[in-house]
DNA sequence: TCTGGGGTCCTAGGACCC
DNA sequence: TCTGGGGTCCTAGGACCC
């Protein structure tokens, strides 16, 4: 008997947010089209829309285009239209908008998302239950023993069920299969969009090794940076430097994972499931604000967020004890405190309170660009303890109220 | 016309305990 | 007038990812 090789696969939905978009409004297709903004747009052309017709049926002209958008705000994603012209995630619509003056911008609508990327996962979970969720779309998934997972290098299996989500979806993916997570991931990208391709282990230094630190998948611009001073540019360059070296430079920990990942080598294994450690809202205001000229707004926007993040924590079931804030200043600097309860709450007014705590110990001379409030030291709140918490809750608020007499 | 909103994980120092 | 060593929790900041 052969032994088996370990196949696992790296699935990443095609320009996910603007292909979704696209279905809807498939008479952009082709054009360079954002996500990001533009909805006051989009809800005036819905609401013009005669008896019968459907969002397909409004006319191009319709649309927002980025030269016409003011404001803050990031692209989320771009059609492979858009890319040509160099637009894409994570850039400022501003800096957008000089590159595709005319490329029409849709608003983010994550219901949509969520909908297709539920078929999008329940698909894969038909061929096989060892999937590892990273965002709403992109998995991880080990197929090793799945029938028909070993022949031509999983290529089959792997074209199998991307033509199934299709199908399913109307959407394409990219897959990469190969012996671990770090190289599958690598693999997804070479073939963009709806590719398929095959790393295995003896492909290394033809296929990884010409590729930049930047494309491992933990290596930022910070590290890239560091690395690229210090003459290392590719990845085989990366794997030439001794492991000493490394460490020495890096430090204990990442500088022994550089070495590994240059190698190919990563042995972390498929996560099943995943409770989550915190959770958190922020938001970034329409302009700056100060913390005591606008002290009125600021704190109507802070209450907010603490009533959202209850309402998000009791939806999904958890209560939390470390209470934090965030503040990014007009510099873009940021700033973080947080507090640990001796109770879990999902309480908007116990949250509110030690966020209000926290924010006192912040210098707050600078202008405001961003508010955010996090719970963490999560829990999932199911009987024993939601009844453990009623019952202190009381006594935590007054211990907070007369902290705050303290001062 | 810079730079959203969720997240995770790591590091490092100090408190505190044994 | 000495001062170890380990473990855990808390806090702040920062890198990174989708």
């Amino acid at each position: 008997m052969t032994p088996q090789i370990r196949r696992i696969a790296h699935l990443d939905m095609d320009a996910f947010y603007a292909s979704v978009e696209l279905l809807r409004y498939p008479q952009l297709k082709g054009l360079p089209v954002v996500i990001g903004g533009g909805r006051r747009k989009v809800d005036e052309a819905i609401e013009q829309l005669a008896e019968g017709q459907t969002r397909a049926d409004i006319p191009v002209e319709a649309f927002a285009r980025l030269k016409d958008y003011v404001g803050r705000g990031v692209i989320t994603t771009a059609t492979y239209a858009a890319r040509q012209f160099g637009v894409g995630s994570a850039m400022g619509l501003m800096k957008a908008a000089k590159l595709c003056p005319d490329a029409i911008i849709l608003p983010v609508d994550f219901e949509q998302y969520r909908h297709f990327s539920r078929i999008f996962k329940e698909t894969i979970l038909e061929f096989t239950p060892l999937m590892e969720n990273r965002g709403v779309d992109e998995v991880y998934i080990d197929f090793t023993d799945v029938p028909g997972g070993q022949r031509q290098g999983g290529r089959a299996l792997a074209k199998l069920i991307q033509q199934t989500i299709f199908e399913r979806t109307g959407l394409t993916c990219s897959v990469g299969v190969a012996p671990n997570k770090l190289l599958a991931k690598m693999a997804s990208e070479f073939n963009k969009p709806n590719g398929v391709s095959i790393v295995l282990e003896e492909d290394l230094q033809t296929m990884i090794w010409p590729l930049t630190c930047r494309k491992i998948n933990g290596v930022g611009p910070k590290m890239d940076e560091k690395l690229i001073n210090n003459g290392i540019t590719t990845i085989g360059e990366l794997a030439a430097k001794d492991e000493a070296w490394l460490v020495a430079n890096f430090g204990k920990s990442t500088g022994a994972w550089l070495h590994r990942a240059s190698w190919g080598r990563d042995d972390n294994p498929i996560s099943l499931s995943s409770e989550p450690v915190s959770i958190s809202r922020e938001t970034t205001f329409d302009r700056d604000l100060h913390a005591v000229r606008d002290k009125a707004e600021l704190g109507a926007i802070f209450t907010e967020l603490c009533d959202k993040l209850a309402g998000d924590l009791q939806r999904k079931g958890y209560l939390g004890k470390t209470i934090g804030i965030k503040l990014r200043y007009d510099d873009f600097k940021a700033a973080t405190r947080d507090q640990t309860l001796d109770v879990y709450t999902a309480d908007p007014k116990t949250i509110r309170q030690a966020a209000g705590l926290c924010l006192k110990r912040i210098p707050l001379t600078k202008r405001l660009r961003l508010l955010g409030v996090r719970v963490g030291g999560l829990v999932a709140s199911d009987g024993e303890v939601e009844r453990a918490v009623g019952n202190s809750l009381q006594t935590s608020k007054e211990d907070l109220i007369s902290n705050m007499f303290d001062e």
